[in-house]
RNA sequence: GGAGAGCUGGCCGAGUGGUCGAAGGCACUCCCCUGCUAAGGGAGCAUAGGACCAAAAAUUCUAUCGAGGGUUCGAAUCCCUCGCUCUCCGCCA
């Protein structure tokens, strides 16, 4: 078998012939790849691969002289036996081919992106670069409560129910509250409908194995996913966010140029693990097991792709700003930047309990990292098929929103504001009381 | 859950061991003819990987007929496992 590109997350002509270039921008996020068994492999690959090939080139031709000697009724002993000389090195070529696309497919697949020559260079998420600052945070005239503080003397956010009936890292939300965490995700989506031009879609929750990998979560995040056995069948995985679903839609396809760009959103509940991260946040909703999210995720032509994120990013801070949630744009530096993410901009929400502004979305251009393992592809100018690039980013977390308007709104009496454009949503309601 | 039938190129569809990467048709592209809105003729038209090349094109080799494995000198065709689709029955939001 052929190694095919999507075994790969990085072009692999790139590697062989510009290994110096992927060496440097590895290095500036933090990893480094082993060229001398890269170049190992490649070598023996390429005399086995070549050999082998001309074998079956030769076992082919043999086996068509065959059928044509048996339809002229005539001796194919000699010919048999010819084939059978081969039979040994051919069978241990091809065996040894696909040993050694194994190995270099082990080798490549945890290989992250490379980072655009845009991003700020840096080792954590100290080095960030703040890109704006939209609003001002309010003043408070009485000592503000966190949101769990909030909630709970609402009446209307409860953990010890959750935690009763899953356990921790869950919520309970009644009354006002749920009503307006449930108001939170249709605005969201009618605005991005609405007025950015994405078509909202309603996916699957649980995904195979070939949709994580697709996406970039498998093989290498196995432990930040909830699972699902289904007995001889593989299992099922919780969707960790809606961007696998949404971007798994164009896996395996050839799109028409003229489809381009797609914009699809989705309001889904979002599952994942938070393995290795106790201790962080336990209290409160920051960071749930379960917690739900109106994604976007766009599929673009190659040379729109950063335009595309400025202008997905824009439509992350509409929700934002239509909220009066002041917040602040971060470029994530070469060392923060997820796995397959070549640029990433976060937006961080000002929380007055934290005094500090905090991730609410994440607006990332994968280029073609996805793409290449989804083998998602459409028809350029010359009529071949190109890889597209993809792009998705929270259009914005529900949960997180909720928390920042719990505490942003959050009235001296123990009451909350509706924010403006949610009371529609809510039959005009203007004010959340204690239940 | 039970019984049965299927899965072939963008689509339809032929193909039950050999010259089949795959007839034929539709769609599409280019050319010719025709001048009246539709028809005729010709050619082309899958994807991936390798070799060659500075690169591209061309050329050439290999792989791919739901997926994976097996039998064979040779598999779309035979065998096994799995997935999916459809029909009927049962159940059900």
């Amino acid at each position: 078998m052929p190694l095919s590109g999507s075994s790969c997350m990085l072009d692999i002509q790139l590697l062989r012939t510009q290994p110096d270039l992927v060496s440097e921008r590895l290095a500036a996020r933090g990893f480094q790849w082993d060229r001398t068994e890269f170049q190992a492999l490649e070598e023996e690959r390429k005399t086995v691969q070549t050999r082998t090939q001309e074998l079956q080139a030769k076992r082919n031709a043999s086996s068509k002289a065959i059928g044509a000697a048996k339809g002229r009724g005539e001796d194919t002993t000699d010919l048999m036996a010819e084939v059978n000389q081969i039979a040994a090195e051919l069978a241990a070529g091809e065996a040894r081919v696909a040993e050694l696309q194994d190995q270099l497919e082990a080798l490549l697949l945890n290989f992250p992106n490379l980072p655009h020559a845009s991003v700020p260079a840096g080792s954590s998420d100290k080095d960030n670069v703040e890109v704006r600052r939209w609003g001002t945070p309010r003043v408070f005239d009485f000592s503000v409560k966190d949101h769990t503080e909030v909630g709970e003397a609402l009446g209307q956010l409860d953990f010890a129910a959750a935690v009763k009936i899953s356990g921790a890292r869950f919520s309970v939300l009644k009354g006002g509250l749920a009503r307006l965490h449930r108001a939170l995700g249709q605005f969201m989506l009618d605005v991005h409908t609405t007025e950015h031009g994405y078509t909202e879609a309603y996916v699957p929750y649980m995904v195979n194995a070939d949709s994580m990998r697709g996406t970039g979560q498998l093989p290498k995040f196995e432990e930040d996913l909830f699972g699902i056995p289904r007995g001889d069948q593989g299992k099922f995985y919780l969707v960790p966010t809606a961007e696998v679903p949404l971007t798994n839609l164009v896996r395996g396809e050839i799109l028409e140029a003229s489809a381009l760009p797609l914009r699809m959103t989705a309001h889904t509940p979002c599952f994942r693990s938070e393995a290795g991260s106790y201790g962080r946040d336990v209290k409160g909703m920051i960071r749930q097991h379960q917690f739900d999210k109106v994604e976007l995720v766009q599929i673009v032509h190659p040379e729109q792709s950063y335009a595309a994120l400025e202008a997905l990013t824009g439509h992350a801070e509409t929700i934002l700003q239509r909220l009066e949630l002041p917040y602040r744009v971060m470029a994530l530096c070469t060392g923060d930047l997820g796995n397959g993410a070549a640029k990433t901009y976060d937006l961080e929400v000002w929380v007055p309990a934290q005094d500090t502004y905090r991730e609410i979305s994440s607006c990332s251009n994968f280029e073609a990292y996805q793409a290449r393992r989804l083998q998602a592809r459409f028809r350029n100018d010359k009529g071949r098929p190109e890889l597209v690039h993809t792009l998705n980013g929270s259009g914005v977390a529900v949960g997180r929103a909720l928390v920042a308007i719990l505490e942003n709104y959050q009235q001296a009496d123990g009451s909350l504001m509706v924010p403006k454009v949610l009371q529609p949503y809510l039959g005009g309601l203007q004010v959340i009381t204690r239940l």
